[in-house]
DNA sequence: AAGGATTTCAACCGCGTATTG
DNA sequence: CCAATACGCGGTTGAAATCCT
């Protein structure tokens, strides 16, 4: 008879935090359902690809949404539909999770009490040749938006080896653990001989590494890193 | 101050898609 | 091809935080 191996769930402690970040700085991404066992965590991968995703990676900005973020939110939902990932895509740094839970909790209804408000505001002798006209606005609208490299490249990343393939990979670890999971990570690695400013982020290997990719399906820059 | 109602958001679940052998 | 496995996405849930009476 085989036990399954136990899976805990809920809310993650700062110490699985630290383990997951501290494994994934050093031997990156490789599979998300084995990653767990040898990071030392009772998780699945599901879940732990989801805390990475949505919380542990850095240059994740977090709350606060901009009044420009949330009309963009607004414009792109109306656009896209519930498509998260394709909108967070166009958010930098901002989760697909964080613009998801936004959207649901209060840029929903201020759309909702916006349209009823201009529903009695106006005749109800709209044609579909304004609603037409008003995506067409949206559509070049989102020739604008701005792209990657308008954006400052992130910081506080960090790159390390992958020691199943052998290639370099980018981790990253939030801005919050940065210093204290280095300080974690350099002991060991030193006493490996591994060099850490020779693939840190200001080094030609990490730039080399760290390119966007033009997606035609969606018509739009992307950053594979974020 | 208490406690019920409401809001927020981290995390789970199920399903569709992509990849691999 | 086909099945198994891994990944990614969107909907939903529920605990914690905040607000209100």
């Amino acid at each position: 008879m085989v036990r399954k191996p136990y899976v805990k769930k809920g809310t993650w402690t700062p110490d699985e935090d630290q383990k997951l970040v501290a494994y994934i700085m050093r031997y990156g991404i490789w599979n998300w359902n084995e990653m767990p066992r040898f990071a030392g965590l009772q998780r699945s991968g599901k879940s732990c690809r989801l805390r990475w995703m949505n919380y542990l990676r850095p240059n994740i900005r977090r709350g606060n949404f901009t009044r420009e973020e949330e009309e963009t939110i607004i414009r792109l939902q109306k656009k896209l539909g519930n498509r998260w990932s394709a909108i967070a895509a166009r958010l930098p740094n901002r989760t697909d999770n964080d613009i998801k839970n936004h959207w649901n909790t209060r840029l929903k209804k201020r759309v909702i009490l916006e349209n009823n408000n201009s529903a009695s505001a106006t005749t109800e002798t709209h044609s579909s040749n304004e609603e037409n006209s008003a995506d067409d606005a949206d559509s070049s609208s989102l020739l604008n938006i701005p792209t990657m490299a308008d954006f400052p490249e992130p910081s506080g990343c960090h790159q390390t080896l992958d020691v199943n393939n052998n290639s370099m990979r980018e981790t990253f670890v939030s801005s919050e653990n940065y210093w204290e999971i280095l300080s974690f990570l350099e002991q060991p690695l030193i006493a490996e001989g591994f060099d850490c400013e020779a693939v840190s982020p200001n080094s030609q290997l990490w730039h080399s590494h760290h390119e966007h990719y033009y997606d035609p399906v969606d018509d739009f820059w992307a950053n594979p890193l974020i």
